[in-house]
DNA sequence: AATGAATGAGGCTTCATTCAT
DNA sequence: GATGAATGAAGCCTCATTCAT
């Protein structure tokens, strides 16, 4: 009988090499022998788990937005204030990318990147951004609607505020990942709470 | 002397050429002929214009930030009130990518995929993220920095709050890139307007 | 202005490089970078004129079969007896053989090999041995059906003899293929055509 | 002494499975893998019995010229009458493939394929189709001498007459492997029979 | 003895760059 | 100056074979 290998126990590691590859070089300069030899393992011992460099990519993209969603589900589940919500949700994106160093919204790069692009790619049923980012707004839509109704938020126009929420913390994002130092994303985001809040507050 | 300035023409009709293929493909996807054929010239001749494809991608980045650097100076010259510049900036902004259909900020995201890596990179003296984005949000503290000395706004963190509407901007333009047909990029410039200026001003 | 290269000369010209090396080393052990020895050129220029390696395959297929239907064609055409189309029939083809070293034949080994495969694959669209063989074996049986129609065969089962005919100029190649000293292919013709008129004519 | 026995059969089940896939894949394209799920056993299994897939390829060779010669041998056993014997002959290839489907005629096209190479291979000192069709070439030619002697036949050129005999069953065969369909190899075998056969017998 | 996980040599193909015309 | 034909380095992937269990 032969070795015993938890096969999604490595499907994993291999995937959590390439993650880490993918944050360092990108994606396009990645080889699948660098993330072989991150892996430690020979490079023809990945296609026993991945079919193609495609299909890490793809599934690269799924750990980072599953794990994000994840994040942010717990994070509005907590409370039913439509306050505190938003206050979680700012609160865990910040955090979660202090604790990630950021190599996850690295690699997001260059699913924007490729994502963008030509919506006739076939890549496009895996990396929908579109979809992702849907939902996303979607979610904080709800609770700024769900805040207006109970009279917490003035009336202002729920999309573009989500859609500018989703894009401030993004953009926040690309800032501290661009510099680290010269951003303090506790401060930052602390700020952006507050001046949005104080923005859309009924004193 | 009637070749020079033939010569300088026709590297910017190259580096256009480029630019524009560079948004529809990505950077990484678009090959030397495909600019070609888009400047409607050989292949070789490229060459006889750019030494490699690194320097139209580097010589790209400064078409759009040389580009974006004049129009915010424009917008923020006009007026000497914090209040107006800041109107200004964001619909400049906003503006801007309406009439440019995006173009250039579909190429930015490459730009970002390449700036944000490895700091060793050769690539990294040309497209230094870093650098644009301090003088852009020096240039935005300077503004609130002024607004708060002279009790327009009130007394916030002026480099969080910079980085905050930077990233707002940045990430409103991704909204915008990912589905245009979802975000009134114009409804959001103003909303974001209402609600930071709401969160700041002094009432 | 580049240098002028006939495109449509070279290309068989790598065609005919192609056919030599599949001839020696058999399609599957051909390597591009055979070819383009063998052609005088770097392996990269091959794809300038070809596709793929399946594409160089299937034209080196046409490449002996439209040559082998315009020799029959030829063969048949001089005459309109029966007796001298199938004397014909079997000289020209041992003398093709005979002349061009039956290298053609070598590669239409590979040819067998592959087409009588698997039904689904989609180089059957080009290596359509069934076709081919179909349309020469209706040639034979329309001479026979004649030679009988005007006496000069006896009555036999036409189809099943112009399998036999086929079947046996192939067969004879094969053998003389084998071992080009122990077989006198020019002997064996005469002697075929002996036998086999012998067999059918009437008396 | 129990597992003496055991080896061998497994060996041979083993080659059998490799002949199969063989005939339905082609040598090439059958991966190691292929054989041993068609076995029952694991991939590494198989390099308890061959040293490689060369040695199956070599064996498989053996396993259907074995065999063959075999079918052979007590068709011509049978009687002495060289008509008789060419009778059998005949009949025996044809009811041969018949009754195998022509399973094993469909590797012979890749023995023929790699038979027919380059004579500095290696394989060539077992994959000797030389010298098994040598060897039936004579064989027929012996019956062919005797039926002249005893003046059952003509006087023909016993060797020509030969290789096209032998030629042309294995052409027939060809012929029905690419369309079993069109070709009825019973019928096919009589008119050869009694067309050759009319050709040579002295009235 | 049996297995399948691991491996890396080797093949096909792409494309930035060179260069002869 | 302009061009595109030529090129080979480099990357993805396959698969026969090895080997630890």
């Amino acid at each position: 009988m032969p070795k015993k290998v938890d096969k999604k126990a490595k499907k994993l590691e291999i995937l959590h090499a390439a993650a880490k590859v993918f944050a360092e070089k990108g994606v396009v300069k990645t080889k699948m022998v660098d993330i072989a030899t991150e892996a430690g393992i020979g490079k023809g011992t990945i296609y026993e788990y991945y079919r193609s460099k495609e299909e890490i990519f793809a599934d690269t993209f799924r750990l980072i937005f599953d794990n994000m969603e994840q994040q942010l589900a717990e994070a509005i589940g907590k409370t039913d204030d439509p306050l505190e919500k938003l206050k979680n949700l700012i609160q865990v994106t910040a955090i979660e990318f202090l604790e990630h160093s950021g190599d996850l919204a690295r690699i997001m790069m260059d699913f924007w990147a490729e994502g963008v692009r030509s919506k006739n790619d076939e890549l496009l049923n895996i990396i929908n951004l579109e979809l992702v980012y849907s939902e996303y707004k979607l979610l904080i839509a709800d609770i700024l609607h769900d805040g207006i109704k109970t009279g917490v938020f003035k009336n202002v126009d729920v999309h573009s505020l989500a859609a500018i929420l989703v894009g401030a913390l993004d953009g926040a994002m690309l800032q501290w990942i661009i510099n680290k130092d010269t951003i303090d994303l506790k401060k930052v985001s602390e700020v952006l709470l507050d001046t949005l809040l104080n923005g859309i507050k009924v004193k």
